[in-house]
DNA sequence: AATAGCTAATGGTCTGACCATCGGCAAATA
DNA sequence: TATTTGCCGATGGTCAGACCATTAGCTATT
């Protein structure tokens, strides 16, 4: 004798609709039949049904949209999303976080200067030049910063490593912005932020790994000093 | 002007009962209250409600039982769940998982000897005798071998990397497990492997980070070697 | 041609009901 | 007295129907 087999039936759903998917009969962007016609279609309580839809909903695999319906996500991001769900468990250590982010930023660099293509590459020296013309503009030149660095996590070709490093730097995203934001230092830390990066940029195009590490573990110890400061204060 | 915060019921109910869970004023084994009590407190309908805990299930946090009520799950039923939806990890994110995984475990022992206490460090001590103890069972040997690495990412101090590396291994788990249950070189891998451990242990203790980190590395190359192989192939 | 207003479709929520299961208790039994 | 049996209430699981808010697309007005 053994336990029967009892199968409930939301997770019936849910294997359903997970196998399609799987299967790519259900393409990402792809628009499911309403709720009330699924309901049809297996039988089954709308209760049921938005159960299952709620639970591969949180799994990041489909999207409800009101007055729209739902969509099929863009599948291979449920790992990172369970990722992100171990953070919202921890969280409160922004300390931690700056920690971690700053593991993140020069182990990338380190990869990154083995793997970057040339494409990488032309796309960073790009963002550099971002950068510079935005010496004046902060908005211009915080989003040439921030994309570099994605650039960098991308160009690892890890999409966990680039997703870990997104979602950290989302949590931080506020106070990175508060400390830069400091105008008694602005100017001249722009200049010497843009440097650090073209230094960067040099140990990657020489794929010198180490070099790219260190440079990168620097630039992120001096900028945000006073964010690590005020972190811990 | 900026898009309004739309929140959804379901979604406002998972975070506070996340957030006591978090806060631990909901503890692993914990009964909460009936759903139509809950219904009555949190002042939403029963479909909310419900939409909510299926989640919360899904992420194996809880877990309902028909008739007696709806529990707060330990962590360690957490990976069972994520196991079932092993099938939709395809090769490349493994091999991303396990490079992440790695770097994980090298910095982690790099932060740990400068930060370990005396006290994490005989707790290290401790899972190297166990190790040592069950050369001949494996099942115990596998378990102190877990324990000796979470013990390092515990002495990081550093939460979210403990999380991580926690989270990373739960994917990776039956991998490890296979590569490891290979009966060829099962004894002769057991006693080398102490041996690594052993290394790791010393360089912690003489807070030597870089030799730490080093001694991680290589333990990882070659104790997941066949790991990578299996991966890629 | 552009805009305002209407309508139908859709996801989101609520309510009440019924069912299957489980734990515990009490009565019946050995 | 110890054990089994049967019952009852509580609980999660499911269902059906209703109403609401939002959205897209159409229509008529300007």
């Amino acid at each position: 004798m053994r336990p029967v087999q009892r199968t409930s039936v939301s997770d019936a759903i849910i294997a359903q609709i997970t196998d399609l998917i799987e299967r790519n009969v259900l393409k990402p962007g792809d628009r499911l039949p309403p709720e009330r016609e699924l309901c049809k279609r297996f039988q089954v309580g709308r209760s049921s049904l938005r159960e299952a839809l709620r639970s591969l909903s949180m799994m990041g695999l489909l999207e409800g949209r009101v007055g729209e319906g739902t969509f099929v996500c863009d599948k291979g991001q449920y790992v990172e999303r369970t990722l992100q769900w171990g953070f919202l468990l921890d969280r409160k250590k922004l300390q931690d976080l700056s920690e971690t982010r700053m593991m993140l930023e020069s182990q990338n660099a380190y990869l990154a200067a083995e793997r970057a293509t040339p494409a990488d590459l032309a796309a960073m020296a790009d963002a550099l030049a971002g950068m510079a013309e935005g010496l004046a503009d902060a908005g211009h030149f915080l989003a040439s910063d921030l994309q570099f660095h994605l650039l960098i996590a991308r160009a690892t070709h890890n999409s966990i490593l680039y997703s870990l490093l997104e979602t950290t730097r989302s949590y931080l995203q506020e106070w990175i912005k508060e400390s830069l934001a400091e105008p008694s230092l602005a100017e001249h830390r722009a200049e010497l932020s843009l440097a650090e990066h073209r230094q960067i940029l040099a140990a990657l195009q020489r794929r010198d790994a180490e070099a790219a590490r260190q440079a990168m573990a620097a630039h992120i110890r001096l900028s945000s000093g006073d964010l690590a400061e005020k972190v811990r204060g």
